[in-house]
DNA sequence: GATAAAAAAGATGGTTTTATCTTTTTTTTT
DNA sequence: AAAAAAAAAGATAAAACCATCTTTTTTATC
């Protein structure tokens, strides 16, 4: 589930998860070691096997890459260069809520919008417009990342 | 929780059925009588006991109305007048998440910014004066408004 | 080949959200 | 006063989300 304006977070706690590892793993591009789940776990202070069932889905949907024995771990390729925020909360979350109906009605359209659509188009058309063009490989500043 | 990005939903169901519920007592406003449960949430096509829930907890907040006894039911008095959608947020999901880091970060700060700071600082912004200036007394136009 | 490291996968449990059922309280009408 | 209508409240349950534990598979290194 997505909840974009109610409950405490934008993104579910498995988002801002895999949000958080990728922007990790983006940091480690250069470096030509792979990164294992305990040492990001240890860095973003997340649940190391939460985070492990996180990773696995984001490297089935190719979202990033996985090698595994020793040695082995995540890291992004040139195949993960284009992924997207919106790449990833529709793998972990489902399709965005940011097209549907801020009701959940059904029959909700421009034409015969609910009394909500107009008032939050510009902000949601926004919302969508910044995780589509936010290429995670170019979030890395260095900025605040881990917590606690 | 109220998750604005991830997830099915901007709003939590519970949300949902609150601003439904008392923009449908907005549309009844004129009339003298009071409005059940049980006709609201056919009107609405919602779960009535689960709708029950929501109204107490919107009437104990004093976000809305209620009469007991027959003939009793829920209304928009002059006391709700002011009501806004923030404060129906707030009523059921809690403080609104619009102010915290979207990544959870508690260290995140405008001198300090997580990595998607400032990506969507404009949106939510925007969120978050639509949500406090949107009276849901005045959302009636007699637009779409039931499900199903 | 044996060992070890690491991801992948399976199974299980806790918490929150969503939903329903039942009982109690209040209040109007008869 | 009795009956009925309706909100209020309490108890319980299903589903989703969050989290952990265990086992299996893969693969590099010895």
């Amino acid at each position: 589930m997505l909840n974009l304006i109610s409950g405490e977070n934008m993104f579910t706690k498995s988002c801002q998860y895999a949000i958080r590892a990728v922007i990790f793993l983006a940091e480690n591009q250069a470096s030509d070691k792979n990164t294992g789940v305990k040492e990001i776990a240890d860095a973003l202070h997340v649940p190391q096997q939460f985070l492990a069932k996180i990773l696995q889905q984001l490297s089935r949907h190719n979202l990033i890459s996985s090698v595994k024995g020793p040695n082995g771990g995540f890291y992004l390729g040139e195949d993960n260069a284009e992924v997207t925020l919106l790449d990833i909360v529709e793998c972990m979350d489902g399709k965005s809520t940011l097209s549907t109906c801020i009701l959940g009605l059904p029959n909700c359209t421009n034409e015969h919008p609910c009394p909500l659509h107009h008032h939050f188009y510009g902000s949601r058309e926004g919302l969508k417009a910044t995780l589509s063009s936010c290429v995670v490989g170019a979030l890395v500043n260095g900025q605040v990342l881990s917590a606690k």
